[in-house]
DNA sequence: CATTATTGGAGAGTGTCACTATCCGAATGG
DNA sequence: CCATTCGGATAGTGACACTCTCCAATAATG
């Protein structure tokens, strides 16, 4: 139940000095000290050691982003309401935004379209309009028209992300499930993207 | 029409010291010589540039991948057939394969479910596999029941994808416009998720 | 109880990556 | 004509994620 840092090293295949770093770094809490200078790890030092290396090692995460999504997770033990936001923000790579008339009108458009409210701070809108502004730049003009599709598919996919939270988390467990269904949910979604274009273009050659 | 290291920077936007970098590492093709030690730089050059800042940037692509991006760009001109494929192989982060029986049956049995081939050695594949190897460790054991919802939306996604490419590029600019769409696409779809993840809760959070 | 191994913690060191700075001698250009 | 700018090559920088080395204190073993 309670075991040392070698043990924590071997049963969760991380390094004893990475454990150490994250200790350093705060991305794991301390363990209980036993003396001046011992101390043990139980179950949750585990469990939670397995969230840092997958969000590191399958969400591309940055040490630093990661510390912040485990204070935020450290800080809302028992408030849920609202966090999904706060969990958005630390896993948004803050995007310098982009000064883009065009780009900004037309995410203008197309979230007056969806009907969704147009937060111009939000990260999420704001890499957004980099991405058309980039498109744009690029000579893809005709890129925003893209954006009413994949809205329509994504409000499916977070219907689903939903049900998956409301079904499977433990009420004290839910703002973790929240990050773990979000980060390891687009790496799986982009995966799938590469899958479902591929059947889809093997569909068209077959066609012809 | 022609002009030489200063102005492409100017017009780019990219340091003079990065554009030498990026000839030296062949991002950049080199510009064509008028003297010992003089070379002057065309449109494609401007384009290309482009084109690397946005995969470097937007789809924080490293820069020996984008090197292998446009290799396979310049190799494939006139060859269009079975392009995606090499396309995807060249974006995909090469994820080391992970030896996980119950991850490999549940994308085994997702796939087949969904009548997609399932090729082992696939990128994809092997990303998803990973995923939920991943999800399973962290004790998401019913993680993989989200893959059907998400392949569904992604066959949505994939069918706006193949129209845009048809309707809005040239014949010999379907390649690098799959790369951009594919690229932009990633990075647009994370944003779109966030919002659409946003309204879904907003909207759960008004009904009780 | 003696001795060998391991511990937590702190500091410095390593390798990689994406640039960035400096030099050089050869062209420009006003 | 002569300060600028050029291309090209070499070396240096800063951020990042570890990884190594040390230390005195503790634990394990015989």
């Amino acid at each position: 139940m309670s075991v040392r840092i070698a043990e924590l090293s071997s049963t969760s295949g991380v390094p004893v000095p990475t454990i150490k770093y994250y200790l350093r770094e705060g991305l794991l809490p301390s363990g209980e000290p036993t003396g001046r200078n011992q101390a043990v790890y139980g179950e949750e030092h585990l469990r939670r050691l397995k969230l840092v290396r997958a969000l590191v090692e399958v969400g591309g995460l940055s040490i630093a982003v990661v510390g912040e999504i485990v204070a935020t997770l450290d800080a809302s033990a028992e408030v849920t309401h609202h966090v999904l936001g706060v969990v958005q923000r630390s896993i948004a790579p803050v995007t310098p935004p982009v000064d883009d008339r065009d780009a900004d009108a037309e995410v203008a458009a197309f979230l007056a379209r969806r009907g969704w409210a147009h937060m111009a701070r939000d990260p999420s809108v704001l890499a957004l309009v980099g991405v058309v502004a980039t498109a744009n730049r690029l000579g893809h003009h005709r890129f925003a028209d893209l954006l009413d599709g994949y809205a329509e598919a994504n409000v499916a996919i977070a219907r689903r992300d939903l049900d998956y939270l409301v079904l499977n988390s433990k009420p004290d467990e839910v703002v973790e499930d929240m990050v773990v269904a979000t980060v390891l949910g687009d790496a799986a979604l982009k995966a799938l993207r590469r899958l479902a274009q591929r059947e889809a273009s093997a569909g068209l050659l077959a066609e012809e």
